[in-house]
DNA sequence: GTCCATGCAAACCTTTTGCACTATA
DNA sequence: TATAGTGCAAAAGGTTTGCATGGAC
């Protein structure tokens, strides 16, 4: 396996922390930064497995701890039941999520108006935006395409109605 | 305890759909009307067992799932490793929400630009929304008031500069 | 009377933690 | 060599499921 380049700016956060970067941690980072992908930690322990590193579990989640406290490596949750994860560079910084309910694929976009909102959130309600998600849950054309329409099991009264 | 008078919109949902509407479902859809909170299952569970409700989590779980389903309640996530329910009566159908993330506490607004979000990724990238979640994070008034400050631990050296 | 729901406990899954051992700096 | 990380397995915490019993219609 090839140490994707990356790897040294999370060796640098590492010992700017005073933290020793090894050989798990550097492994779990070039997994990582080498997809463009939005992993599970089950995804990174395979791809681990694949090149022949044996690396716990355990391991793998106090790695990815470091990555996202780096800011070098964003975490999702996208409802599943587990987390994903994706690095930050070589993309747009800020981008949000389209979420297909039918293939589970991601698509990812830029968007000013969220930017616009955060602007409006302080003046508003003097609220301090950090950070935010922002996820579109969706069929995307390709499932559109081939004929795919979402379940409605809803209350047949609208509630608006009521 | 007083049952909500909205439980009966669940009630005919439940007998749309062939499903016998029974006392426990009753019970936790009206503690979830009852309250305007963002209620976790842990929150729910003391509320029907504070009014005499003998109740079993399982149960819990598998009204919610109903309500979820006729659209009357919605679930949420704010990452915190468990789900969040509010009821969409009385209150703006379509909301988003702030969090804070020093106190917790969760601030509700409305927002035209969400919509016109979806209709441009509709239009360029051909993804049908279905639903869409927007949470901010960051500071409430109340805590910038009182001196709070967020941590920052990332990489000193900002990535764009790399 | 026929289904379906309930309650309990066990199972499940992801994530976290404790601890003896090992590697980093 | 001191300090911190690793791996394993066990624990934790939220959620789901199996099954015998009980309630709704």
């Amino acid at each position: 396996m090839i140490t994707h380049p990356f790897v040294r700016l999370f060796s640098r956060y590492l010992h700017e922390q005073g933290l020793p970067s090894t050989q798990q941690r550097e492994a779990v980072a070039s997994v990582v930064f080498s997809s463009d992908e939005h992993l599970s930690v089950g995804d990174i322990e395979r791809r681990l497995h694949q090149d022949e590193h044996r690396i716990g579990k355990a391991t793998i989640y106090r790695a990815l701890e470091l990555l996202v406290r780096s800011k070098l490596v964003e975490e999702h949750d996208f409802g599943e039941g587990f987390k994903r994860y994706e690095h930050r560079l070589s993309r747009e910084p800020v981008h949000e999520h389209l979420i297909c309910l039918e293939c589970g694929r991601v698509i990812e976009f830029r968007s000013e108006e969220v930017k616009r909102i955060e602007d409006w959130v302080l003046d508003a309600h003097g609220f301090a935006p950090a950070r935010h998600r922002l996820e579109i849950y969706g069929l995307c054309r390709e499932c559109r395409d081939a004929g795919v329409e979402l379940p409605e099991r809803g209350l047949t009264c609208p509630i608006e109605a009521v």
